[in-house]
DNA sequence: TATTGTTATACTCTATAACTATA
DNA sequence: TATAGTTATAGAGTATAACAATA
């Protein structure tokens, strides 16, 4: 059986989607004194709690040592606990505020929004599929 | 009208994914004594020449300052041709050769075969949808 | 000894600005 | 003077390795 149609490579396509989807949340994000960072930790503990640093390091794919300045920045803030594990006191729970819930949930709707002009144009099957593929396909191991 | 059900950020889920394909594609670049950049400056040459490396870097999302040593190593391996414009001899006129894009298509042939690692999982509706929706999407100005 | 978090260092990548050569 | 290309410098972001605290 031959090969399929010609087509561009994934990441020739991607690349410059998620570059402007990034530079679209930059300006919402530092209106709500957020970083890129600080952002996505806040998603992923509105998720759920996690245990230690380097898990929550890992969940948003970024190094453990990095993410310890945001991690201060977004405790200063008020956005999140960091409480040492009285079952083990090398690691630090890490939960987010109620503050920290109300500042991602304002910016996501933000940005949410802003992400419509993209999808926007897109018919209603389209949205669908594309948005239940790239879903999938981002959370492969 | 009410808002549209919940989702995670376009950014969110592209992020992991282009991150993915593009450490995918490293290996068999490498394998080819190709670098990232230098793999996008032929691709975008094998669709048709280009009168300046501005135009070029554009093009390619890039800085004009950042492919220099690109094409110079490019044209230094004998994948591309360099040539002042007569009409107006500051411009340089980009071409690919004939072992440039043979190199380019061995490596995108070995890269598009890798991607079916991940396409492979999607239904021929979903995989025509979701390529065809990508295109669109990262082709917008 | 192994693991969690932290700090310090080096390295890569990128952006900015200055320089040349043509026009 | 304005533009295309080039070079040099500085800055941001990232990765690596060493360190301190706890197990």
């Amino acid at each position: 059986m031959a090969g399929r149609s010609k087509r561009r490579d994934l990441a020739a396509m991607l690349a410059p989607l998620v570059r402007d989807t990034i530079a679209a949340e930059r300006p919402v994000l530092e209106a709500h004194g957020l970083s890129m960072w600080g952002y996505s930790v806040l998603v992923a503990l509105d998720e759920s709690p996690i245990r230690t640093q380097a898990a929550l390091a890992e969940a948003i794919g970024a190094d453990k040592t990095r993410i310890i300045a945001t991690l201060d920045e977004l405790q200063a803030q008020g956005y999140i606990e960091r409480h040492p594990d009285p079952a083990d006191r090398r690691a630090r729970l890490l939960a987010i505020t109620g503050p920290g819930r109300a500042v991602k949930d304002a910016a996501q709707q933000e940005i949410q929004q802003g992400e419509e002009r993209l999808l926007g144009e897109l018919t209603d099957t389209d949205r669908r599929v594309f948005l239940r593929v790239l879903d999938r396909l981002s959370r492969r191991p």
